[in-house]
DNA sequence: CTGAAAGCGCTAACAG
DNA sequence: CTGTTAGCGCTTTCAG
């Protein structure tokens, strides 16, 4: 069945197209017996507006985009509900890509959805991307932007990330707080801010106890896997004087060292502590359980939806825009993998 | 900066709004000096074209709409990264939404999405939904629709599914091959078509090894959690005859069993064995290991995504649409929790 | 109470 | 080579 159009209808009633769009909305100047005609006639042709006539007319397309670097990444679904259930409420739309933590296609998406004409845009840089140019030309478009977790510094928009530094500086003052000294990182790339902050952190627990830095306890991932915290994890091993503890950059990683410290006979955590960042659900269900600081992914989405939301309404209204940066509280949950005298397991 | 327009360019030059058109466009029949004094206005202004415009002119939206029950689960996340990854491919790109399992907000964001004027949708039903007619009244307006995993017979679409009754069948052939024939089954709810097959798979494999069929062997979950199977092993260890083995119908739930057996004191898998669906992740993480039946989320998104973007492609060339039902196998993946003999771990 | 007309921004057929 | 015209489908003054 082909679409039903306004003159669909006021044709077949022999009326104006106008006073159809009139009846439709129920505008009061309408007489109610060519009101109830029209409603018929719409009800049987299945009427329905058409979506852009009416977008285009009222210049408002009621979408946003969004841009994480791996869809799969459970951190990132998390966020991209959030943000989903947040606009949703207003009448927005999401439309979602992808940029594989690559630069290049990081660029590519990004002007693909602008080119859509979305009204936002939420995004989370990939851990390749140094240089911001990309953004800074949709910002002259006057599109509004909200950066999420990876963010740069060099561009002024609002942001919401999680404390890197506070969560990291909690998790290794929980483990130094417990007697452990000689506590390694496993830290992220050198770029994104969030694995700067949790090597910052680190360093300013470690400072702040008078422990001493010592660079051969720290070790830099470039993908972050479970695989390289495997690697690592040996790696401290074979120091003459082995680490008594690790911090992660995040779960995936630490996950992988606890492997590898059990294949090699050690005991988590009575001969060597682990805790990891972001708290993934299967921290919970390993042996040991897994110690972890938690973000919450949805909630950094929510935020997040919500300063853009604001903002682009503050762009139609012609308002001056403010942009915020949110900074939100990490919070380390103690599992098995870091206590060091094993306590009852919290459910 | 306002954003430019074609007459915006136009006036600058003192040309028609057309030929900027067609300037932009690189038609031939152009002169080059208006040519290149058009493209270096265009240039200057940032310009851009409304999308809007240019998709109400063309009638074409390239959107697909996707829905799923939840954005979260890592399942449906493959899924969608997959959909995403094909139709950017061909230049569309992805509206997403989610039931939460819900019959009602399934319905409410099938008609919002729909009002946006996709091309196509992607969708799993809701646990919950029995009835159609909100994807019938889509079908009405010519909307092509394909469902994936948690499908409908009900309606005339294409769908995509995993083999899930050669998945469970061939599960559960592998524990009666094993020598275990006092088999349990811990299904999902009534209503989705792939619990039941899963069930029909169990069934028909304790049938074709000759052994009887055990209704207190079998339990039922409601919301497929983690906590069920913990429940469902307990009950099954407290009969007078408790089960050998478990083949649960997820992952989730065969890990909350796993769970449920060690705190009694269970061995897995030499007291009981068991096996889930779906191959998540952290199946290899957990001690034992974990069993499984993959099935590949990303690769279902992917075909659905063919088939999608095909009828909406016949669609438009006038062509008559056909449904295809494509059937995906899977893989039974053995790990430790079903294996009688411990072998040696496979990374 | 309803019709006529203009226009959102862009494209395409038809002239010239 | 370029301008004119018409129209995608809808909304919204302005008349009457």
């Amino acid at each position: 069945m082909k679409r039903a159009t306004l003159r669909d209808i006021a044709e077949a009633l022999g009326i104006t197209a106008a006073t159809v769009s009139r009846a439709l909305k129920g505008y009061p100047d309408i007489s109610s017996r060519t009101k109830q005609a029209v409603l018929a006639v719409a009800d049987q042709l299945n009427y329905a507006p058409h979506p852009l006539a009416v977008k285009l007319r009222q210049q408002e397309y009621k979408v946003i985009g969004v841009v994480v670097p791996d869809i799969m990444h459970p951190f990132f679904s998390d966020i991209v509900s959030g943000i989903v259930d947040v606009v949703e409420q207003l009448g927005y739309h999401v439309m979602l890509s992808q940029s594989n933590e690559s630069y290049e296609k990081e660029v590519r998406v990004t002007q693909m959805l602008q080119a859509t004409g979305i009204d936002g845009l939420l995004m989370c840089l990939s851990n390749e991307t140094v240089t911001v140019d990309h953004l800074r030309t949709l910002r002259e478009y006057d599109l509004p932007i909200v950066l999420f977790d990876k963010i740069s510094l060099g561009l002024d928009v609002s942001t919401v990330v999680t404390n890197d530094f506070q969560g990291a500086y909690d998790a290794v003052t929980h483990l130094l707080q417990q007697g452990y000294t000689r506590v390694a990182h496993i830290k992220g790339p050198v770029h994104p801010e969030n694995s700067r902050q949790r090597f910052a952190g680190y360093r300013a627990a470690l400072a702040d106890y008078g422990v001493p830095f010592r660079p051969e306890y720290v070790a830099e991932c470039q993908a972050v896997t479970h695989a390289e915290g495997y690697a690592f994890a040996q790696q401290f091993l074979a120091l003459p004087e082995p680490p008594e503890a690790i911090f992660a950059v995040t779960d995936a990683v630490a996950i992988g060292a606890i492997g590898a410290l059990k294949e090699a006979g050690q005991r988590v955590p009575e001969d060597m502590a682990v805790i990891g960042f972001s708290n993934w659900t299967v921290c919970e269900l390993l042996e040991p359980t897994v110690s972890s600081v938690v973000q919450s992914g949805y909630d950094i989405g929510c935020r997040a939806s919500e300063l853009l939301l604001r903002e682009i309404q503050q762009l139609r209204d012609d308002q001056p825009r403010e942009h915020r940066h949110l900074v939100l509280n990490a919070a380390v949950k103690v599992r098995q993998s870091s206590q060091r005298t094993p306590a009852i397991t919290v459910a």
